[in-house]
DNA sequence: TGTACATCAGTGAACGCGCGTTCACTGATGTAC
DNA sequence: TGTACATCAGTGAACGCGCGTTCACTGATGTAC
């Protein structure tokens, strides 16, 4: 039943992309190995041949995870620049339809976890919060670089702070008013341009 | 070995106080019932004197996990009032001390794995957070009741978020700029009594 | 190019191990008289 | 108030069960000549 080398990579590819949803849908200790396997049509005896442990395809699959929400967001912003490109990306994100995809941020539907996490999957965490603020900064133009990349800061920290809330809260009521309200207050503040007077 | 009325119920009482901070160290799933059993001094099959189940123990501990939430940011505020007490909750909460503190807020140590959490217990959740935000708005006199409770839910979930970013990254420097410009933004956001003009 | 053999992707069963839960047992506490 | 018995908090061992990992096996693919 050996496979050709082309076939072995998609395979590997496919159980990559299944698990990096899977985790962010049960969560990276209430998901086996078995369920990843089974999801991407495969039995769970094969997964060694592709990777050296779960902890392996933990930290590879989370990274294509924080990967993919740059680009997820990137397409958001599309050709829009400014505060147009990040209206649009505080939109999609503060989402209801966000909120309730199993293909969720990674910060969100992993958070906690991910602080229990290795360091090299830490290390990966450190780089896509990284990533995500230099995309934001980059489109606050009337600010000084170091001063975009503070209020850039706050605002994915306000993002990713609403969505888990809105994500945990079981009054679908409140969950939508704090996405809501967070949209609001985001949208003010990437179209006045500051927010509220970062300095230094 | 039966045990007097008290000291049962104090047994009671520290299994879940234990579990409580045991929880919020290690995660729901990662925290087993001998665990929080052994940290309280005792041997496992004692516990289903005390408890119908492990989920029992979890609702009954994080909902007094979400109480004294409330009541340690209450302290930090003490007799402060309006921006003030608003100033020294956020100082507290967004410390490096919380951040390091196994007892860290429940909506950080476990927002990610509250959203798989029974019904029941995301009740306790949303009720948590609706103190939280009464208590942010109640210290927003400037604005009318329903404008301040707004402006508290974006303010809370900034908290939140910051938190939860600055516990999962690596990086101790990024980590703590999260932390200072979180606290710098909601210092500024709390003084200038409506922050970025709430509405409707 | 064709043949013979080595490789190895994937299967299905098995392995320890730790988990939540149960249980027989103990002896101090609570209750009935 | 004192006595006899029932209750039950806590112990320590055991129970299934699911987990991550290993392994013998298979047969198609890759390689050496």
């Amino acid at each position: 039943m050996r496979k050709s080398r082309e076939e072995t990579a998609r395979t590997r590819q496919r159980i990559l992309e299944t698990a990096a949803v899977e985790f962010r849908r049960g969560g990276i200790a209430g998901t086996g190995v078995a369920d990843v396997m089974v999801a991407a049509g495969l039995t769970q005896g094969g997964f060694y041949r592709h990777f050296a442990s779960k902890g392996a395809l933990v930290k590879e699959s989370l990274a294509n995870s924080f990967d993919a929400l740059r680009a997820s967001i990137e397409d958001s912003m599309r050709d829009r620049k400014g505060p147009a490109a990040l209206a649009a990306a505080i939109e999609g994100y503060l989402s209801l339809d966000h909120r309730d995809s199993p293909a969720c941020c990674p910060f969100v539907s992993l958070g906690s976890e991910l602080a229990r996490e290795s360091h090299d999957v830490r290390d990966a965490a450190t780089i896509g919060f990284t990533n995500l603020v230099e995309l934001v900064a980059r489109n606050l133009p009337s600010l000084s670089r170091g001063a975009a990349r503070k209020e850039a800061s706050v605002i994915v920290s306000t993002m990713i702070g609403a969505l888990t809330v809105a994500r945990l809260i079981s009054d679908k009521d409140v969950s939508a008013a704090v996405l809501a309200q967070a949209r609001k207050s985001l949208f003010e503040r990437v179209s006045s341009g500051s927010g509220n007077r970062p300095g230094t």
